[in-house]
RNA sequence: GGAGAAAUGGCAGAGUGGUCGAAUGCGGCGGUCUUGAAAACCGUUGAGGGUAACACCUCCGGGGGUUCGAAUCCCUCUUUCUCCGCCA
């Protein structure tokens, strides 16, 4: 969420930016600022009751101390009257604080300056495109044919023992995934990211911290008699390790690396995009975050985008990198790049990565402060992206990378997989 | 799952109703000494709100209560440890 200082110092600036994400109910940024001043004025009317009695119950104490008993019963009736104001003052503040709350998350994050106007996906701005979509033989097939064809991901069998959008991958199919995702992790070290392995339940307060809840509450899997959720990316769990923590300035860029199970209910998707590997309810991915000093965080936006393309590269598959227009960005997000894959089959570009900067907007929820060189405390910035998820590059590995033969495994796998074709 | 014990500042650890935001030690930071370092010594060192700056307020795992007054007493939740049971 946003601060509030920050709403009130630059709600000029900002109600345009706020407009290109499709914000409109700007009457919010009045109201948070205007409970903000009541919360300030009840808070300090409260401070002086309270100080008021801390003094009187000091005397109390004194006078009970010097025998003066019948005194120190006058007072009493002096501080009962003060408890029952201040009380009154307190809860008239929490119910304030939390209206304040309530609105306050109402805000998106506020994007950056570069970001493109636009309604959905078909505005993003294309940044920068590589590689060629390849020839098909005549007999090419979309995934989904292919994995039945090579019996190596099973959609039926997993539909009958859980449901549509929990596969089976099933003989080279699962250590293709296997390879890949040690692929991507072996990467990431070398990248200079540490490898975390996280729960894939998180409780209320991460779900909050990362912007899940209370925005997001019907895409995420409930286990309601613990009040679990299960996590929708390693983002949740990874970047909650630093809520509520302040880290030295010289402990940035910290940078992690996570291997997960993601699990989404997807309520409202349909048709062909659900269709094969497009849009699954339980995937894997790898997950890169790096929490960064403010200053920086553009820069390691860019570093992080470089890494994905090096990846999408050594895979030799054909992408391009879009930035999201207003209307596509995501909630908590101030920038972010998509990374689409262009499969060949099913003639179509389909998203692999998402990387962006949060900036402190995540960051402001979970309290991940540091402390800069003149000891203040500070909101850092925070920053991820999936490096990469697994089953839409499967779908574009398969379909590009057929022949009459079977389908070819990229060189850099090669050692991963154990095999050169899959037949 | 059952029984018991515990949760205090970066860490360790004292504090069982009033001058406790909290002793002490370690660590961190600054200084004295030194050519430099170490040792020793001196000082400093939690977070949030609030203020021009002070004052002032809140926070001793979370929530609630008792009391004029709570780190300290009571209730509850969570977590950790010990024992028993079960078990990958």
């Amino acid at each position: 969420m946003l601060q509030v200082n920050f709403i009130k110092e630059n709600k000029e600036d900002i109600i345009p930016l706020l407009a290109v994400k499709h914000f409109d109910k700007f009457e919010i940024l009045d109201e948070v600022i205007e409970l903000d001043l009541k919360r300030r004025s009840i808070q300090k009317d409260l401070d002086e009751q309270l100080a008021e009695s801390n003094k009187l119950a000091k005397e109390i104490g004194m006078l009970f101390k010097t025998g003066r008993g019948a005194e120190a019963n006058e007072y009493k009736q002096r501080t009962a009257d003060l408890k029952q104001s201040a009380k009154k003052l307190s809860d008239e503040l929490e119910s304030i604080q939390s209206k304040l709350n309530e609105l306050i998350v109402e805000i998106p994050n506020v994007p950056h300056p570069s970001v493109p106007e636009g309604k959905s996906d078909e505005d993003n701005e294309k940044v920068y495109e590589e590689g060629k979509a390849p020839a098909l033989y005549d007999g090419a097939k979309p995934h989904w044919d292919l994995a039945k064809q090579y019996d190596i991901i099973d959609f039926d069998l997993g539909s009958k023992v859980t449901g549509a959008g929990f596969p089976f991958y099933k003989n080279q199919g699962a250590r293709l995934q296997r390879a890949l995702i040690n692929f991507f992790l072996d990467e990431a070290l070398e990248a200079g990211y540490s490898e975390v392995q996280p729960p894939l339940f998180v409780n209320e307060d991460s779900a909050y911290g990362t912007g899940q809840l209370p925005d997001k509450e019907g895409q995420m899997y409930h286990i309601g008699e613990d009040n679990f959720y299960l996590i929708p990316t390693a983002e949740v769990p990874v970047t909650n390790i630093y809520r509520n923590v302040i880290l030295k300035e010289d402990e940035f860029p910290v940078k992690n690396v996570a291997y997960s199970n993601c699990f989404r209910r997807e309520a409202g998707s349909y048709g062909k995009d659900v269709r094969g590997l497009n849009r699954l309810h339980q995937f894997d991915k790898v997950e890169i975050v790096q929490i960064q000093h403010p200053e920086k965080s553009y820069d390691t936006l860019e570093e992080m985008k470089d890494y994905v393309a090096g990846l999408l590269r050594k895979l030799e598959l054909p992408f391009r990198i879009v930035k999201l227009c207003g209307g596509d960005l995501s909630f908590t997000s101030a920038l972010t790049y998509d990374f689409e894959v262009y499969s060949a089959a099913q003639e179509k570009w389909l998203e692999v990565s998402s990387v962006s900067n949060f900036e402190n907007y995540q960051a402001n929820r979970m309290k991940l402060r540091y402390k800069n060189e003149n000891g203040k405390t500070q909101l850092a910035h925070t920053l991820n992206g999936s490096a990469l998820a697994l089953p839409r590059i499967v779908a574009a590995l398969l379909e590009n990378n057929q022949v009459a033969e079977g389908i070819k495994i990229p060189e850099v796998l090669k050692s991963y997989t154990g095999f050169h074709i899959i037949n």
